[in-house]
DNA sequence: CGCGACGTTGATTTGCCTCAACGATTGTGG
DNA sequence: CCACAATCGTTGAGGCAAATCAACGTCGCG
């Protein structure tokens, strides 16, 4: 069943009742990907919060000069969306997409809202969810200020050696905010 | 009174019956810091969630070679922790200090636990302050590995003009992960 | 007063980027 | 099923933005 996946990640932070989780199934919508299919683009709004169940996506604005740079991926269990327009209503400044065929489940805004109310242990899941990221953010930007090129991809490979193994290596140097050749000459000192 | 500016901060947010509120303040905890005086230091394990009634601070870590990262300041009316460590209970790889005469509530992680339970809305208030620190977070993150230092500078005096002209330059260069030098020739050019 | 904190300026170095060329692999349409 | 085009990673040469190192002036404060 599509939903068992769902329901036993969530479970990490929150128990629901039989009942709740009748609640919730109607606002997941289950969607499948192939791989290069956009979820968003940039300058549509951003109407839903996605779980992916199954493949990598990812999140990435392109500047003026052309060049993509990845905010982050989303693999199995994870979540994904560009928060800001989501938020504010605006029009996304980031695009998502697949970078495996895919399958996610998408919950809408004003569905998520309402599951609020309905079930107020999602107002408890995405806090907990949002603290997680916090702090995964706070590593990130620390990272970024304090550490080297090689540094930051060492440790980007100790902590996500799945997304390492999964995505091309441009892909996890558009992460990093480095070059794809920097991370060949890395590479090659061992 | 001390309270008033704290609840008419969260009000943005959430609205408090007068019971609520009185359940509310005896969980804040009054506090002076001098200039120079440290919340938390590294090493330490953070108990105390932070939100700034009058001052500034600053959370930074230390890296190997004596270099101070500031992963963030905190003006009236923000909220500051190692998060982190509040939420794991692990030392606390930040210090958080004043970098002026401050006056701060703090809210020890327990009561704040009990109050998620007693007053509900808080979880709400906390579940929009993180997705706001979200926001902030990816793009800083997006600024850090897309920008250059003059951009990145430039793009901080416009956003926080107010922190600007309160902290010396050289605790923004150590913000924004370039150094005093570079920040003083950046000013120069106009 | 004298010391430390802060900002500025100059000279030099360097880590990383840019640009360019080249195999290897993948995948895709005829 | 083959041919050709993308995609991906590698390597080299050269350039540049920003760091480093060092010296100096100013201010505020104990």
């Amino acid at each position: 069943m599509v939903f068992d996946f769902f329901f036993k990640s969530i479970s990490r932070h929150i128990k629901l009742t039989d009942e709740e989780i009748e609640l919730t199934k109607p606002v997941l919508r289950h969607k499948k990907l192939r791989k290069r299919q956009y979820l968003l683009q940039a300058g549509d709004v951003c109407k839903v919060e996605t779980f992916v169940i199954k493949g990598c996506l990812r999140a990435y604005t392109v500047d003026d000069k052309g060049h993509e740079h990845i905010a982050m991926f989303a693999i199995e269990g994870w979540w994904i969306s560009d928060f800001y327009s989501l938020l504010t209503g605006s029009e996304a400044s980031q695009n998502i997409d697949a970078l495996e065929d895919s399958e996610v489940f998408c919950i809408e805004k004003t569905d998520l809202e309402n599951l609020y109310l309905q079930v107020p242990k999602f107002e408890r899941l995405f806090r907990i969810l949002l603290q997680n990221a916090f702090v995964a953010h706070q590593q990130r930007i620390l990272a970024g200020i304090s550490q080297t090129a090689e540094e930051r991809y060492k440790s980007f490979i100790g902590k996500y050696p799945t997304i390492e193994q999964r995505v091309p290596q441009h892909q996890i140097a558009s992460y990093l905010g480095i070059t794809p050749e920097t991370i060949s000459r890395i590479r090659k000192l061992r």
